[in-house]
DNA sequence: GCATTCGACTTGAACGATCCAAAAACCGAC
DNA sequence: GTCGGTTTTTGGATCGTTCAAGTCGAATGC
């Protein structure tokens, strides 16, 4: 420790009067060395401060534990901080299964899979972490052609889902090449469903929806829980939605636009962004119309922006998700698919209830 | 390519007809060899798609290239923002440099050293990058003794200088160890100055300040810059301040204090939490006394919350300082000094004037 | 003309781990 | 005491690169 180098197998091979070899078997297979061996061998180690020097292990054994993530060009808006405390929770789940991770940045889909392909031919990463698929993604693809292994924080988007008004829609994630990839994602569905339930259970009837534009699957996927509670309620016959952008002053705009119709007691935003413009729309509205009770709002994310407003939002739990793409990432890497029990999951967000949906009415 | 096994050196050196050696020369110096057979080993490297193996490279140079960034546990402030946004540019000017960023997470400091050792033992991790430093910080007196490269965004706030009172203070970073280490960091003192010189412009005379208690470095930075600023101006005598620790909730409260006194027309504060409570407090306040001029309020982070609400606030360059570190840490890993001009680097930051400080008086 | 220097390139040996095959030690059984 | 058979241990080869030393021929110096 003080001389300057580190010790190294043969170091503590030297010291414990064994060969390289049983050092090594004692820290990767212990159970096939002797008892005795064993303690010699741990105690040298011990003495030494002895560390495996990852670097030699992984040009022998063309494994390197460690996960490579891109970082999404700096996403200006609100909900990119998802993505954010994603990143957190997949850095602590991976360093608890052995595993780092390493980001990287790439322009465009095609650079990222350029990117790809350099990582595991100059550092031999082990596998990949998408964190924003889209409908028609060709890396899933190329990923997938090349038998790296990969989860997505996401649903494969296939492009015959996106766009059609499914709004039953089928649980079972269809299956883009056999069987489909491993992801993890959340239920949108279930996250506006409860949403809209709480409303109801407050008294609401005329629960309107803030979405984004069709064709677009997380957003359609959070849609269809709100229409379809609303239809369960048989209350989807006036049911209202405004559709735009995601965006602040977009969400202003369309809330003025529900408030305008004043047919509405709560609305059920796609995105927090919405969800606050949507506030900003009732105080206008309030101010020019004093008097009238204020309508009940909920967001999707609930990012510390919904924290400090003190906006009721749906909760994304996103320790979970890196939990399961952790699990998913070693039952490939290891190449032992019984650890991971499912290829494809479907994590529950909550709602976190707060002060805009207990409004008094 | 397709026979499944990466080119190696050996593989480019048969095909170009030349010896190991001389390939690596072209990739590492190519100006020792001569231009016919770099040429040659060029179109050879080409042909053949080959990379170099940087996990051999590292087991025999000893270097990695790769920076490791803790990531602090889920902040769940707005502010932690800053950190993200941070992050997002690192990696980016990283990657231009020919580094790669790895994460991993540590419970305290004490366990980040530990870390520490750990990564340079098992992986040789070049260097380090610390974005939260605080006063009488460990671990970089023990990076600094352990000759570890690193650069942290934020001065050193020593002991000595933290809890003063200094107002006027210098400029030049106290020294911790010799020289001090390198560092980047955002000129708080100059951020608040120019949010304070705005309103002054704008004819306010009242000009409160929304603050953190004494003795955080940040805070305490911030602080005189606002409060330099009123005394140049012959205004420090009644100049109002109210501190309070970070929060939505605190500003609420911190700012309802000053409204109360009516002794503001603008308040400056710390955090862009803590304006946007004073945002809320002043509509409380307008509702309650109706036909009052409205308070203008500024920000710091410029985080999207900011964005979201209107918020005049002060943008930190991430950006820059993220370049700037890279770069101090690229002079320490290649042995360098010189193309590090400065080892202590402040950075200016800008103001971004939105609506809550147009208001109209 | 011979020794010296220099440039361009080659060769063998590391770096520190794991894989592999084979030797050694151990064991009870004949 | 020797013999199979198993368990432990051993030494050499290997992963792909760079380092250090060395070869070879041409150019330089006197």
């Amino acid at each position: 420790m003080v001389d300057g180098s580190r010790p190294t197998l043969s170091t503590v091979a030297q010291h414990a009067r064994v060969s390289r070899q049983t050092v090594s078997n004692v820290l990767n297979s212990p159970e096939i060395v002797r008892p005795a061996t064993r303690e010699r061998v741990l105690r040298a180690i011990a003495d030494l401060d002895y560390r495996p020097n990852v670097v030699a292990r992984q040009l022998r054994t063309r494994r390197s534990s460690v996960l490579g993530l891109r970082m999404p060009p700096a996403s200006d808006g609100i909900s990119g901080q998802v993505l954010d405390r994603f990143l957190h929770a997949l850095t602590g789940e991976a360093q608890r299964a052995g595993l780092r991770v390493m980001l990287f940045t790439a322009e465009d889909d095609d650079a990222e899979i350029r990117e790809y392909q350099n990582l595991r031919a100059t550092t031999g990463i082990d596998g990949f972490v998408l964190a924003d698929t889209h409908a028609g993604d060709p890396r899933t693809r190329w990923l997938a052609e090349h038998d790296v292994p990969f989860v997505t924080f996401g649903r494969p988007w296939d492009d015959d889902r996106a766009g059609t008004d499914d709004l039953a829609g089928t649980d079972d994630g269809k299956r883009g090449e056999v069987d489909g990839h491993p992801w993890v994602d959340i239920d949108g569905r279930a996250g506006t469903r409860a949403a809209t339930q709480h409303l109801l259970d407050a008294g609401h009837r005329r629960i309107a929806f803030l979405g984004w534009p069709e064709g677009s699957g997380v957003g359609d996927d959070r849609f269809a829980g709100w229409h379809a509670t609303l239809a369960d309620a048989g209350l989807a016959g006036d049911a209202v939605v405004q559709r735009t952008p995601d965006g602040v002053a977009q969400g202003v705009a369309a809330a003025t636009r529900v408030l305008a119709r004043d047919d509405a007691t709560a609305l059920v935003c796609v995105s927090d962004s919405i969800a606050l413009g949507a506030l900003a729309a009732m105080r206008e509205h309030a101010a020019s119309r004093s008097g009238r009770p204020s309508v009940a709002v909920t967001g999707f994310d609930d990012t510390p922006v919904a924290r400090a407003v003190d906006l009721t939002s749906v909760a994304q739990p996103v320790g979970d998700v890196a939990a399961r793409a952790v699990g998913l990432l070693r039952a490939q890497i290891e190449g032992r698919p019984e650890i991971a029990p499912d290829r494809q999951v479907l994590v529950e967000p909550h709602l976190v209830v707060r002060a805009t949906s207990r409004a008094v009415r």
